[in-house]
DNA sequence: TCATAAATCAAACGTTTGTTTTAATAGGAA
DNA sequence: TTCCTATTAAAACAAACGTTTGATTTATGA
């Protein structure tokens, strides 16, 4: 039997079914089945359903948050240091490149991110609130980043731009394996590398453009 | 008694709630109830809950398809006519403008747009490829005549660049009057217009970066 | 070895779900 | 009126839901 770890097949198991069905059409029973566990054990182990899902997204999301943090301070640190400012496309990458790459971390992760692409758009204010609490703050520190590296633009332009990159972004990542029928010409699915350069070339036009 | 038309204040009480609560945490007694109508007439007037869902989208997704369509050919024809090409942001604009103007078409209208906006990322297979067969064709269109607009693009490119502009429409729709704290400096919130303006300005400039 | 805690289990809790059935009510045409 | 159809209504259906209970097993440390 491979029972080490009851809470984390779990936690495997609710990660893929949260993201292929949805988590209101995904039963506990659903879950337990998968991760070969009794119906109590998410009672026991997590307390609820909810916080089974809060569980899912604090796994992988603290340790991705603290990345992007890192990675958004150091482009701040760098601009300070030789007195100008940071670039745009410097400012996007930190955040969006960690995102991008995290579907090659491990079995599951690929599940991961496109749950986290849906939750931002999720219509249920518990759920979204969970997830909110855990991303805003690095919501934030990326607005403020692109204040600086764009000074120019007003606080409205940029607070909407955001929310276009963010836009592109969630929705790449929902698009993560979950290929629809592909337009003639368009051969292969480019890898996270790939998609992260083409995004980033996209997202700093728009990011950079004069303002009307 | 407000009785005229059992059927609209169904569809009234589902686009509603389906756009505020999801789909599937949504129960029918809940849309009939709201709609002061028994039980059984979903099934009386619909069939099914999910067919309820499909006769939403259809309502109000048949004319508004229709005329971006006739907007999108409109740019084509233009176009061709002056022995050119179409312009990226016309091309946009005929199919962005009444996306997001269509909030304004009665009340009942912001919700669908909501509803719409989540629909695309939607982990129910059923669900979203009821949706995905009404856009579709739409879809195809806007990637056709952005092809006419930007002959230089690869078709891989060009496809992704369509997939960031659907995720910052898709993502400007499901925030529609569903907001957030604001940050400092940005006070009021745009109408369609200005919200148009700026996601043609941002989304134009990302659709013609030149290629890194 | 024994006691204590941690974990798992089967079973049932009461509710809610979408759907269906059957009867009652309305409204217009003959 | 009378008949027929369209619509509404109340009630019940079986199934699935998240949660909980209490007993049992497993593991841990004294």
């Amino acid at each position: 039997m491979s029972q080490p770890d009851t809470r984390q097949r779990l936690l495997d198991a609710a990660e893929r079914l949260f993201a292929a069905e949805g988590f209101h059409n995904t039963s506990v029973r659903a879950v337990t089945s998968e991760a070969q566990a009794n119906l109590a054990a998410v009672k026991y182990h997590f307390g609820s359903k909810e916080a089974l899902l809060e569980a899912v997204f604090e796994r992988r999301l603290v340790p991705l948050n603290q990345l992007r943090r890192e990675r958004l301070e150091a482009v701040r640190a760098a601009a300070r240091q030789h007195g100008g400012r940071p670039v745009t496309t410097d400012v996007l990458r930190a955040f969006i490149e960690p995102t991008l790459a995290f579907r090659d971390h491990g079995p599951g992760a690929e599940a991961f991110v496109r749950l986290v692409g849906r939750a931002i758009a999720e219509p249920d204010d518990t759920i979204r609130k969970i997830f909110m609490q855990l991303v805003n703050p690095l919501f934030i520190l990326l607005y403020d980043t692109l204040g600086e590296a764009l000074p120019e633009l007003s606080a409205t332009e940029r607070f909407w731009r955001l929310h276009f990159a963010i836009g592109s972004l969630s929705h790449a990542m929902c698009l993560a394996g979950h290929f629809q029928i592909l337009p003639t010409g368009v051969t292969s699915l480019p890898d996270a590398t790939a998609l992260t350069a083409m995004m980033l070339n996209f997202l700093t036009a728009g990011m950079e453009a004069p303002c009307a």
